[in-house]
RNA sequence: GCCCCCAUCGUCUAGAGGCCUAGGACGCCACCCUUUCAAGGUGGAGAUCACCGGUUCGAAUCCGGUUGGGGGCACCA
């Protein structure tokens, strides 16, 4: 066997662009990413489109911009989604490579490794119900290897066009899993599988020992989902004359069900997990340690952390639970970590447009603390641009009255505080000013600075629960807190007057 | 059904024969701080290392079996 090792080491990622970049993905990318940093080799991006039908222009657009978000960067692969595909070793659309593909399937039918099969997909569907039934393995069952004469001539009267199968060798396949070690699989298991439509178009497994054979990639990183696909790639590089690339299969990312991580029971698409707010670093973070670990007890690393301490001797094999929990709770700490210009600048785009950009800035240090994603911000700078009377709407007595105290009482605390910042300039109204002022007066009546805040709170913001209070104030301005509290006065005196 | 893979607190994990009466983190609970909510601080509950047999003076760590879970077996990738 052909010693890989001794090649310069290149890697690649081969999303399929039939979906929205999948969580599992970028996972798989990242790991093939940090592995071909870590070691210096050349990474690849290729773009696995056989399947024409369900491949879209859109969900490439996506995975690029989405592995481009992340941080992932590659050496050779359409760099533009829809852009030029040229390269060293490309194209790296497989859509652009038909031509290859259909000579190495002759190549492949010439040396009797191949052969076509006429069956019809209700032909074979057929069989292989009557497999299940009888509980045998659903394989092909040979019968266009032993065809006659007459059969071909009647599927040639037919208008049958065949498909090309591959004849799986009878011999037992061994290889050194980079993650797992030895895995032995027996090929005679298997039935023979097509490489080759009956239109014409090429097949995954196919497709991608020729394109990982062309591309020279001598690391081949992928899901355990493929563990047992590899002896059927490793028949076909025999039978193509390949060399053999060392084979990686790193642990999957599950639901909270531990079936293999999925549309249906979770949230898969990066996009989708971006557009909520999440942070590139704190996904990265996050994805990495799901299934590695630097066999220390840090746990937050930059990329070029990771790509540093990255070894794929320490990845798991066993699967792992994606933990939204902790995914929380590392994006809040990258939030965190960011300087409040660089913040502003993040949320930008969560925030309304009424916000300039001054305006954003100035709430970021009310609201840097409370996030946990970039969207919550929406919620917690509500207040800033909601008019007073959309605020006003949001008034009512439960809110309004601490715990314990009456309507009447309420009513007093937010004259008592309409009457105090009445008289400030606006100017003067700044937090520690405003912050003074209202515990003065809530020392004057006798409550505790806790609740005589609530009204006020509630007034100003329409919420019980929001940045810190006299912030807001100084933020909104005295005309717009003393047109608040005067509409939640109104608003409480009415229901005092009804009750 | 057959084959392959896997197995430490609810979750992510440390652990590569004695350092483990199993460590950290998330989550949870309590307290502190405190104008709400957070953030932060302190403490706590939480794993007979799936089970059963071996090997060994000694096993979470090595071996075998069992159980459980997952994945694969397409003219999808």
């Amino acid at each position: 066997m052909t010693r890989t090792s001794e090649r310069p080491i290149r890697a690649r990622m081969a999303p399929s662009p039939t979906g929205r970049l999948h969580i599992g993905t970028a996972r798989t990318s990242l790991y093939n990413f940090l592995f071909a940093r870590h070691v210096g080799g050349t990474y690849v991006l290729r773009i696995e489109d056989t399947d024409l039908v369900r491949s879209t222009e859109d969900d490439e657009r996506d995975i690029i911009d989405n592995l481009h978000w992340l941080g992932i960067t590659w050496d050779e692969g359409p760099q533009v989604a829809g852009g030029e595909d040229i390269g060293p070793y490309g194209p790296y659309r497989q859509r652009n490579r038909s031509e290859l593909y259909a000579a190495e399937a002759a190549r492949l039918l010439e040396s009797g490794h191949a052969y076509h099969c006429w069956c019809t997909p209700e032909e074979l569907e057929a069989v292989r119900r009557e497999q299940e039934a009888a509980k045998e393995a659903p394989r092909y069952n040979g019968r266009c290897l032993r065809l006659t004469d007459a059969d071909l001539a009647q599927f040639a009267a037919e208008g049958r066009k065949p498909a090309i199968r591959f004849q799986v060798p009878a011999e037992t396949v061994r290889f050194d899993d980079l993650v797992r070690g030895e895995v032995e699989f027996d090929n005679r298991l298997l039935g023979d599988f097509i490489i080759v439509r009956a239109d014409g178009s090429p097949l995954y497994h196919f497709v991608v020992v020729v394109d990982d054979e062309k591309m020279e990639i001598t690391h081949v990183i992928r899901g355990e989902d493929h563990i047992s696909n590899t002896p059927k790639h490793i028949a076909l590089i025999r039978a193509l004359g390949y060399r053999e690339p060392r084979f990686g299969h790193i642990p999957l990312i599950l639901n909270a069900d531990r079936s293999k991580m999925s549309k249906r029971k979770s949230q898969t698409s990066v996009t989708a997990y971006r557009e909520e707010g999440y942070l590139p670093e704190a996904m990265v973070n996050f994805l990495a340690f799901l299934g590695w670990s630097p066999g220390t007890e840090e746990e937050i690393f930059t990329l070029d952390q990771l790509i540093e301490r990255f070894d794929l001797a320490q990845v798991h094999k066993g699967g792992a639970i994606f933990d939204k929990d902790r995914l929380n709770y590392l994006n809040g700490i990258y939030i965190r970590s960011l300087t409040d210009e660089q913040l502003a600048l993040r949320l930008r785009h969560f925030l309304p447009e009424a916000l300039d950009d001054e305006g954003v800035l100035r709430v970021v240090p009310l609201i840097k603390e409370r996030l946990v994603k970039l969207a919550d911000a929406r919620e917690l700078a509500a207040f800033l641009t909601e008019s007073d009377d959309e605020v006003a709407a949001l008034y009512d007595a439960d809110k309004l009255v601490p715990k314990g105290r009456s309507v009447a009482d309420a009513t007093a605390a937010l004259r008592a505080a309409r009457e105090a910042l009445g008289e400030l300039a606006a100017a003067d109204f700044a937090a520690d000013v405003l912050e003074s002022r209202c515990r003065a007066e809530a020392e004057r009546l006798g409550w505790t600075a806790g609740d005589f805040f609530r009204p006020l709170r509630v007034a100003v913001t329409g919420r019980s629960v929001s940045p810190p209070l006299f912030g807001s104030m100084e933020l909104l301005g005295r005309d717009r807190v003393l047109a608040r509290l005067d509409a939640a006065l109104r608003k409480s005196s009415l229901q005092e007057s009804l009750a």
